[in-house]
DNA sequence: TCTGTGGTTCGAGAATCATCGAACTGTTGG
DNA sequence: CCAACAGTTCGATGATTCTCGAACCACAGA
């Protein structure tokens, strides 16, 4: 397990990535539980609880390789963190109206 | 041919739906193009113009039944409406930051 | 009415995406 | 050092989605 993922940039995010990210509805969940701050994965309770590890996992995957979150290590644990800046800077208003419900 | 396609009413317009659709390149080309208002769709160009006419009637469904457009008989033709009201008043500022650019 | 035009629908194949178990990997605590 | 934990990666299978040709359909004009 790589300790480091690789994240885009933010001036590769492309939008098309980031609503398709999006469009799930587990995956848009995940996203609007971490508008309150960063969070463990483990604590990270958006998504039905007793779905496979390795599922949750791939959502996290889209999610990062769109732009959308950071998953950096944090001691034996994953700390998640919304790209708000960057999405911001990038789609001014996006996330705002996405995120909103 | 049916005259009358469905459309979505605007209480049923899901966000992840509406995403999706406009995830694509192409489909997001489309409906860029209606910010400007109606359009027949003989007149859309947005999309690569030797593209098969039912790969193009398909990006039609797609945004259509997501609640992005609308699609409807004017004489031999389709004029095609971004539903730019239903959109706003469902999720106000998406429209605005995922067409600009 | 017959024909052309503009567009939808159907069906099939290719491509992409989702889901999950199993194996693997850093990290911490004992 | 070792065991357990948290999470990623791999591989396979199934489900969606894309793409396109062919058939079909409605309207307008000659």
């Amino acid at each position: 397990m790589p300790g480091e993922l690789p994240h885009p940039d933010r001036s590769e995010i492309q939008l098309t990535d980031v609503l398709f990210a999006l469009s799930d509805p587990e995956r848009l969940a995940i996203a609007r539980q971490l508008v309150d701050g960063p969070l463990d994965m483990a604590a990270c309770h958006a998504t039905d609880p007793d779905l496979p590890k390795s599922t949750k996992s791939h959502f996290m995957k889209v999610l990062r390789e769109a732009g959308v979150i950071r998953n950096e290590p944090n001691g034996r644990r994953r700390m998640l963190t919304l790209r708000r800046d960057d999405l911001d800077a990038r789609f001014p208003g996006l996330l705002e109206s996405v995120l909103r419900g």
